[in-house]
DNA sequence: GTGAAGGGCCAC
DNA sequence: AAACGTGGCCCTTCAC
């Protein structure tokens, strides 16, 4: 494909550019940059096309004169970027995002990206690759050359292929796009692209803005949990080693305490039952019979607490803004949900002495809200079941509520022991939980487990319909979906029951996931649209919890508007019970 | 040495 | 018989 592009390099070519793409309708958008972190290269090229004429303007000329956020040469650039249309067609929109609003100092307003559109396509496919050339060749048959993407793109002049390439990669989009929205048409897609397009900037942002992480403070707690390891670790050795005494004559007892086989082998020695797999869950109803079995999960808590959340966060701190700048995926998971790496900060334990290190600095307070059991209120939702809402109406512990409907007791009357047995089913259902699973976890047998579970579904009917009925389509119609349409298909082949079984837990569990992932995308883009321009900036999202910085004297406004927006934002999509957000202001990422 | 797979554990 | 969904990161093991 022979495009036709300019060179952009003054301000009247930006004003041409201006004049001539601003009337459209979309544009292809790109831009190249000189790394791939915002805070630590320039953006060197910026690229529009209408799909005819394609622009290519080079903003090193402007860098080297001054501050590209106000020099007046650039501002019908910002204008062009900030409006609402044009509608700017990007691939992977976040990342042009980042280094427009970090260098440019504007938001991308008006977003189509073929990165998510592809990924909601794709539904859950895990064999499809969702880079450009890989989307381009699907949806388009064309082939892409990306060799020049990691050129140099800092160089005084750039080379006649550089700059074909990067007029290239935004003259394709508007084709892309046509091609692409055919597909989000025809599998009803288009709502849940549009709430997917709105998180785009918000997600941007908050990438920039980054979690303020106590490094002073994460030391010391590090230290206390050395020590404790230490001290583990020695305790569980010489437990360990009591079944091998003979080879300590020959002094070679040493066992790898993080090598699942060495430990495994050494707790048979013990006389230990160990089970087909040593996890957590597995091996805890032995530990009361069995003392080395409890002090081998207390090793692993630690060392997991040193390991993945040690020395090693500290890393991620950045140099220049002294925070913690995650990755996050906004199709993180095939339900929608967000994941986040580097660091993964939606797995930070839950623990005081954890969560007390990221907070508020100075003069600043943190705002945290979180949907009270979102899962649950979407499942009384879409299974309509009588009792499961009349306890969400109750407005009184949930558990509780549940338990005294299922034993069939006064509120006042349930026990600590009936009110677990509840909230592990509540929990439970959501996962498709078996008899065998929920009798492991409480201790009961098989029989008292599948008897407390058959008077959990007889006094919610309807859940247990709607819950069957999920199962069933998945088997007959193969995809599933969330409120806003995000859908999943199943690939299982005919008379494999463990594939089956596997599906039919996920097709209860997608839609439930899957709409609380649409609703906090929801309530970030209300969000966004209240907190631009006050002191409030996105700091974290974990699923189902939103937590925003902001100036302490603003801090009461700005939960009042938090609340509203994921209230608000819940409400569009759960109608028959309550939602209730729980917020608060905070100098810690504390409860 | 490097990378993938398996097992494990953290979050919601 | 039986297995409770979604992620990321760490460690060990094993193959190349």
């Amino acid at each position: 494909m022979e495009i036709y592009f300019q060179l952009v390099k003054d301000a009247e070519g930006v004003k041409n550019a201006y004049d001539e793409l601003i009337a459209e309708e979309y544009l292809g958008f790109d831009t190249e940059t000189t790394e791939l972190d915002p805070y630590e290269g320039n953006i060197r090229l910026v690229q529009f096309s209408n799909g005819k004429n394609t622009f290519v303007i080079d903003l090193k000329p402007f860098a080297d004169k001054g501050d590209l956020k106000t020099m007046p040469e650039l501002a019908p650039l910002r204008a062009l970027l900030c409006a609402p249309k044009p509608i700017k067609i990007a691939h992977n929109a976040k990342f042009d995002a980042k280094w427009i609003c970090h260098h440019l100092g504007v938001d991308v307003n008006g977003v189509f990206d073929t990165l998510l559109a592809s990924q909601l396509i794709a539904a859950g496919d895990q064999d499809r690759r969702h880079n450009l050339a890989e989307v381009a060749n699907f949806f388009l048959g064309v082939e892409l050359d990306k060799s020049e993407q990691v050129s140099d793109w800092s160089a005084e002049e750039l080379s006649q292929s550089q700059i074909q390439y990067a007029a290239k990669d935004a003259a394709i989009m508007v084709a892309l796009r046509e091609k692409v929205v055919e597909r989000l048409v025809q599998d009803g897609l288009i709502k849940a692209a549009k709430l997917e397009f709105d998180c785009v900037v918000p997600i941007a942002q908050m990438e920039l803005n980054g979690f303020y992480l106590d490094a002073a403070r994460w030391r010391e707690q590090l230290e206390k949990v050395r020590k404790t390891q230490d001290k583990v670790a020695a305790e569980l050795q010489r437990m360990l080693s009591a079944g091998v005494a003979q080879a300590s004559l020959f002094g070679v007892t040493e066992i790898n305490l993080d090598s699942q086989s060495q430990v495994t082998d050494a707790l048979k020695n013990l006389g230990v039952p160990v089970p087909a797999t040593t996890r957590g869950w597995q091996l805890e109803p032995l530990a009361n019979d069995y003392p080395v079995v409890g002090k081998l999960l207390e090793y692993r808590g630690v060392a997991k607490a040193i390991s993945s959340f040690g020395e090693s966060l500290l890393e991620f701190i950045k140099p220049q803004t002294g925070r913690l700048h995650s990755d996050f995926r906004q199709i993180g998971a095939p339900t929608g949900r967000f994941s986040s790496s580097k660091p993964n900060i939606q797995q930070i334990p839950h623990e005081e002495a954890y969560r007390r290190c990221f907070r508020a600095p100075e003069g600043k307070k943190l705002v945290i809200a979180d949907y009270s059991q979102i899962e649950l209120r979407i499942l009384a939702d879409f299974s309509n079941d009588e009792n499961f809402i009349k306890a969400f109406q109750t407005g009184a512990d949930f558990h509780t509520i549940t338990a005294a409907q299922v034993f069939n007791v006064k509120p006042e009357e349930v026990s600590a022991e009936q009110r677990s047995f509840a909230k592990r089913l509540n929990f439970g259902v959501v996962y498709g939980i078996g008899a065998s699973r929920f009798a492991l976890m409480t201790g009961l047998s098989q029989t008292q487990a599948e008897d407390t579970m058959r008077k959990y579904f007889g006094t919610y009917r309807g859940l247990d319909a709607w819950l069957r009925d999920a199962a069933r389509r998945v088997v007959s119609d193969r995809i599933s979906r969330t409120a806003s349409g995000r859908m999943y298909r199943f690939r299982f082949e005919e008379g494999d029951r463990q594939a089956i079984g596997a599906a039919q837990r996920n097709g209860k569990n997608f839609p439930i996931q899957g709409t609380s992932a649409d609703i906090l995308k929801r309530a970030l883009h209300l969000l966004h649209k209240e907190i631009t321009g006050t002191s409030a900036k996105l700091v974290n999202i974990v699923h189902d919890e939103i937590i925003l910085e902001c100036d302490a004297a603003e801090s009461e406004e700005i939960c009042k508007i938090l609340e509203k927006a994921m209230c608000d934002a819940g409400e569009e999509y759960v109608k028959k019970v309550p939602v209730k957000v729980d917020a608060h202001i905070a100098d810690e990422w504390t409860k």
